[in-house]
DNA sequence: TTGAAAGCGCTAACAT
DNA sequence: ATGTTAGCGCTTTCAA
């Protein structure tokens, strides 16, 4: 199958490749009836302009790229699905890569972004990242890059984030209120920002409504996975009985964490209320249905894009670009494992 | 931040671009030493090589498109995480966009992957497709298409596909043997292959075992969500109160059906028996937990992909190309929401 | 051992 | 209204 170039059309028509170009392009200096001929036959011969050369002159590619810690997590699904269609509206179409936690990964995919010339980079730091050069130097090169989720405050671009800390706040807040006493927390391990915001959030929630902190009721679940909440339930359990209250960092912990007590015979939520983190299909689905806290990932990858849009199109115009940061709100979606207010 | 280009490490070195370019591929013709300069600057200057302008002369791009039905789905998940893994080890990068179960989209994603000179295509079609014109055309143009999961056999390519058929009979068929007789099946909707195609296995398994198929046991789950699940079984029990197993077509449906049942105080599964299909975490949290039948779609991700990049070769050393159709064997993964054998 | 030149396909300023 | 030309950055054949 012969590929259909400019130059076939040219041929055929017994016109420059130039004039061809051009009435493709509606330029206003070729007569009509020129324009007509060419498009016409470049319809009829399914003419599809080589994006390579395109871009070498425009410079520019319409490709972004999105960098994920780990794609089997379902938060990021929602970020993927935001992205992809912010970018389909804008005539972008996005490279999606997974840096699988790994800091060596991250720094691989970055580099195979830029070498595919890709306009932007969307990125979510992986949990070992703790160095940014590669980060930094990406920007330096003038390719902009929006941090969104798992960010440092030591890049200087633009950010999508939510308040972690805020939103553990808020969740430990609404156990309070309805009625806990001694909330036990699992938290994941302690690198990542976010794991770290979310335990303070829980702290300071405590001291706000002064309940006296006990570093023995922190529990930190390694995987943030369904059998970490299972398993350390029996030890939440064995070491503080009169617990009546737990604040897991994901629904799958919660999830871990309710069908363990369940399993005990300890009722939900009048002995003990639990109260997750995301919002995914599963808390919906468990027995009692799981109070938990809405973190919006379409609109995150919706809104990173558009920051990215924004910045790339400044540069295009030449206007300085201005960093944002935004931040994007939780809420507490109450459901039947903790009791009403 | 100037870009560098072999145009500037020639200049500075007072050498033709030529020479550059033949120095850092390391041509024979080529002095040590001259080498040497060239590599040198060309890695302080952190020099890259434009892609566009590697792909307008190769006519490659080193990038291959992957459509997905619905992200929002885990299997896919599974599937994206096959083909990303095995496309970054043969130095190609992936471009992933959804149909949305939708022609038009399907049509519309395909179209823009041409657009961007994508090497080949991975494709899952949308339950709404049943013309293939538009598939078809890309073949023609030479372009290589493997068709993954939902396939058609009017479309002559390759294909990697799971026998839906015989999952579904040995899903059934196990139901039997713990001691089922009268099992209901929740399908989906009748337009994608897969779903007749499980419907038909279930059939088949009754007919083998001699239990005559009564139609009024099959119900359709519109969406296959757990809803569907849960909703449906009370209609189950009502029409058919002495039921003792049910196949559902997807482990979500099942998951909705074994909530309802325990909520309807019928134990599992001494009084019903449920087995589910695909075998994604949720199968193993609840409780009991759920046999199901694997669906294995990493591994239907990595053999897709390589049999693109074998077809990929082929084409490259103008060897003529043989179109494969790999099937994927499924098993049944027993856990607790059946008898044992 | 190096350089010059053509060409991949497209665009746009300039010339006719 | 149309054609010519230079150039985007890179590769590679051919000439020096």
């Amino acid at each position: 199958m012969e590929v259909v170039t400019l130059k076939h059309i040219a041929k055929r028509l017994n016109l420059s490749i130039g004039t061809v170009s051009k009435a493709l392009k509606d330029y206003p200096d070729i007569s009509s009836s020129t324009k007509y001929r060419v498009q016409e036959l470049a319809k009829a011969l399914n003419y599809i302009p080589n994006s390579f050369a395109q871009s070498l002159r425009y410079k520019e590619s319409k490709i972004i790229g999105l960098i994920i810690p780990s794609i089997v997590h379902h938060f990021f699904l929602y970020v993927i699905n935001g992205v992809v269609n912010a970018a389909s509206e804008e005539g972008y179409v996005v490279l999606i890569l997974q840096s699988d936690e790994s800091f060596e990964n991250e720094k691989k995919q970055l580099q195979l972004l830029v070498d595919k010339n890709i306009d932007g980079i969307l990125l979510s730091l992986s949990n070992e990242t703790i160095r940014f050069d590669h980060i930094k130097q990406i920007i330096n090169k003038g390719i902009p890059i929006v941090l969104y989720d798992k960010i440092s405050k030591l890049i200087n671009c633009s950010k999508v984030i939510i308040d972690d800390r805020k939103a553990a706040f808020n969740a430990t807040e609404y156990l309070i209120k309805t009625g806990c006493k001694k909330i036990a927390h699992i938290r994941g391990p302690l690198k990542p920002q976010t794991n770290i915001d979310r335990f303070m959030g829980y702290k300071k929630a405590l001291e706000e409504y002064n309940i006296s902190f006990d570093k023995t009721l922190v529990y930190i679940g390694e995987q943030l996975s369904y059998a970490d909440g299972f398993n350390l339930t029996d030890a939440i359990i064995d070491d503080h009985p009169d617990i009546d209250g737990v604040f897991a960092s994901t629904d799958l912990v919660a999830t871990g964490v309710l069908t363990k007590l369940k399993e005990k015979g300890i009722d939900i939520p009048e002995k003990v209320s639990i109260i997750g983190f995301s919002n995914w299909f599963l808390s919906n689905i468990t027995s009692p249905t799981l109070t938990t806290v809405d973190q919006p990932g379409y609109q995150m990858g919706k809104m990173a894009s558009d920051l990215l849009f924004k910045e790339l199109n400044q540069i295009k115009q030449g206007i300085p670009v201005n960093h944002e940061v935004i931040e994007i709100s939780t809420k507490v979606v109450p459901r039947s494992s903790t009791k009403s207010v």
